[in-house]
DNA sequence: CACAATTAGTCTTATATCAGACTAATGCCT
DNA sequence: AGGCATTAGTCTGATATAAGACTAATTGTG
């Protein structure tokens, strides 16, 4: 490792993260969700139909940010688009059948990566790395 | 907070970092320089005329990303594309006295953000922390 | 030496990400 | 009810990043 400051650690281990899943991905059979996908999939998983400003706020990215995205898994048929019916401004973004199947895979794979961790780290290391940069990020 | 998996905590404490060097950077006159600039110059400050791979390879990044981020300085007045003497391919990628005068900024900014996370997470977390990631991104 | 294999870098295309400016709908205040 | 401030989302343009295919230069091998 040529660097170690922590902004180039933070960096490579993100990286790192997004590969491997996107290789368990693909070995599942679904190579097309890319990692950044979870942006918008584990909100939504735990709660169908948040609108666009709600799902930037929970992944803490920008709104434009957040349609860009929206309308990648759109394409790729993982969410429908539907106005709000309350709000003529707002749109409600809905599950499709095929992320519904595509659920079970997501779980099991966040499951698998973060026990990876805590083999590679230690339970308690991890959870102790988790608990640091919790607190960074809030800083 | 609201999702607690490693990988969400690794991207947003990444991004968190980069606004930290950003702001400090524009508070010290030198708003131009961009975060991801870093991989550039950091390994150019310990050995100036790097080849483009060699950069990318230091930075753990594509060489088609290390092309776009030199034109990128070179732009900005950061840096020199010369060819290489020896080897018709290849480019030596030299500082400016634009980036010489920028590089006591950067030295004094990142001990600056080291020890403020060091401040924050404590110095013996800190370390175990960078110690994990070190692992995590071996893996 | 000739030429095949390797290497250095770039081009194209696609994915992520945001700042700033904008449009349209909503809500609040009088 | 009328009008202004706020909010939801989008458009434009820029910055980061990589996969895949390509060109040109170098190197190694017979």
């Amino acid at each position: 490792m040529d660097r170690d400051d922590l902004g180039f650690l933070l960096a490579k281990a993100t990286q790192r993260w997004n590969e491997f899943l996107q290789a368990r991905f693909r070995a599942a059979g679904w190579g097309a969700v890319r990692p950044s996908y979870g942006s918008i999939l584990v909100p939504l998983f735990e709660e169908d139909g948040l609108r666009i400003g709600e799902l930037a706020r929970r992944a803490r990215l920008s709104k434009q940010t957040m349609t860009t995205m929206v309308r990648l898994l759109e394409r790729d048929r993982l969410v429908r688009r539907v106005r709000d019916p309350d709000d003529g401004r707002a749109f409600r973004i809905l599950l499709t059948a095929k992320a519904r199947r595509f659920e079970p895979v997501a779980e099991h794979t966040l499951i698998e990566l973060n026990t990876l961790a805590g083999e590679r780290l230690g339970e308690r290391r991890l959870q102790s790395v988790k608990h640091a940069l919790k607190e960074w990020i809030e800083t």
